[in-house]
DNA sequence: CTCCGCATTTAACGATGTTAAATACGACGC
DNA sequence: GCGTCGTATTTAACATCGTTAAATGCGGAG
């Protein structure tokens, strides 16, 4: 019974190689043909192991994300919390075009469900209510999600920001007058939220 | 010198169609053919008015964003905050695939000038420090248009979830004792950036 | 040896964004 | 009034894409 492995096509082989074509040329020219070419066969093949391009894209968004390590719970929620926050925004800045593959119905369904259950035993090891711990967690989810996409193109194009006129927009212009570093907007995003959910535990 | 306006087709009159076909057939079936059929005109003709279809989907943005009323500062930088952000959130997740158009570098861009110098205005009178400023404006933000990529999935789909065993996913159990009102997510996460700015302050 | 189901190739369809070339049309110089 | 020129639009076509239908190879079961 058990099929001779030969040079037969797997699911896996296709999703690798998309991995591959994605990190190497970016999702625009990954093709089905282009795939197709990669793994040596022609473009239809593929329809055999998969139902469609979008089917592909989540199976590659899963390749992509399960090997995310969030680590194992050390007791402090807070330090937890930062960590699950960092380890996935570090693969949704660094894995190239992620973002555009990311579900949009990651709240629910079965792929999200290991970083559900990691972060709301954070939460609730927090000591969070149990009707906050799922707002709690979207809200975090939101956040990074949001500003994965963000600094994504930031990191792309230069910083290109000229100062608009200091007399119609003030508020930029005073803004400007304090030099933030600009990489650590996503660790004060954290600070706030973990202010906020102690204010909530208080 | 100034050109009889019979018959001529506009950049805005363009704008205006694809507003239209957004929101009735939605942005999938949104393409140059069916936009020119919509103006009773012939697909290449468009291009003499807009480069791309990339540049229109900018223009298209600009015109579904514009018209929103943030509202006058009323001198309480809190109800200042839950206003805009709900303003935002309301035309994200109510304009059609609004969501799919927004531009990957609007946190700097002429586009996203106003919203900042009011959002920045904001956390000034709030008494923020002025290095902080900008980057509780991209936490903020980052937030909103995050969480409303996903409300705007939620609300498309039936909220389809099963509960996963009890057994393997402990935590998530747990929070599903706590009926949180289900809409509550987004004044939630609102509250908790409040409350961290506050914190903030102190 | 034959037949059959799995897997892949060949060929092709329809749709899309976009460009090149031809064409209509109104303003302006002479 | 005639020709010319820039503006605006149409006609025709191209390249590419995701996808499907039909034909083909191929390996194991009877």
């Amino acid at each position: 019974m058990p099929r001779k492995p030969g040079p037969q096509l797997t699911r896996e082989d296709i999703v690798q190689a998309a991995a591959r074509l994605l990190d190497r040329d970016g999702y625009d020219r990954l093709t089905m043909r282009s795939l197709a070419a990669e793994l040596g066969v022609q473009a239809p093949a593929l329809y055999w192991h998969v139902k469609s391009k979008e089917d592909l894209g989540l199976l590659l968004f899963d390749h992509l994300i399960d090997d995310l390590d969030y680590g194992a719970p050390t007791g402090d929620w807070r330090a937890d919390l930062r960590h699950m926050a960092h380890a996935l925004r570090r693969r949704l800045v660094e894995t190239r075009d992620i973002t555009r593959l990311f579900p949009e119905d990651y709240s629910s369904g079965p792929r999200a469900i290991r970083p559900l259950e990691l972060g709301l035993g954070v939460m609730r090891r927090a000591g969070l209510p149990a009707g906050e711990a799922l707002h709690a967690y979207g809200v975090a989810l939101s956040f990074i999600v949001g500003w994965a996409r963000f600094e994504v193109t930031r990191r792309a194009n230069p910083a290109s920001a000229a100062a608009p006129p200091a007399d119609l927009f003030p508020s930029i212009a005073w803004a400007l007058t304090g030099q933030a570093d600009p990489d650590g907007g996503f660790d004060y995003g954290l600070d706030l939220l973990v202010a906020g959910l102690e204010r909530r535990l208080a």
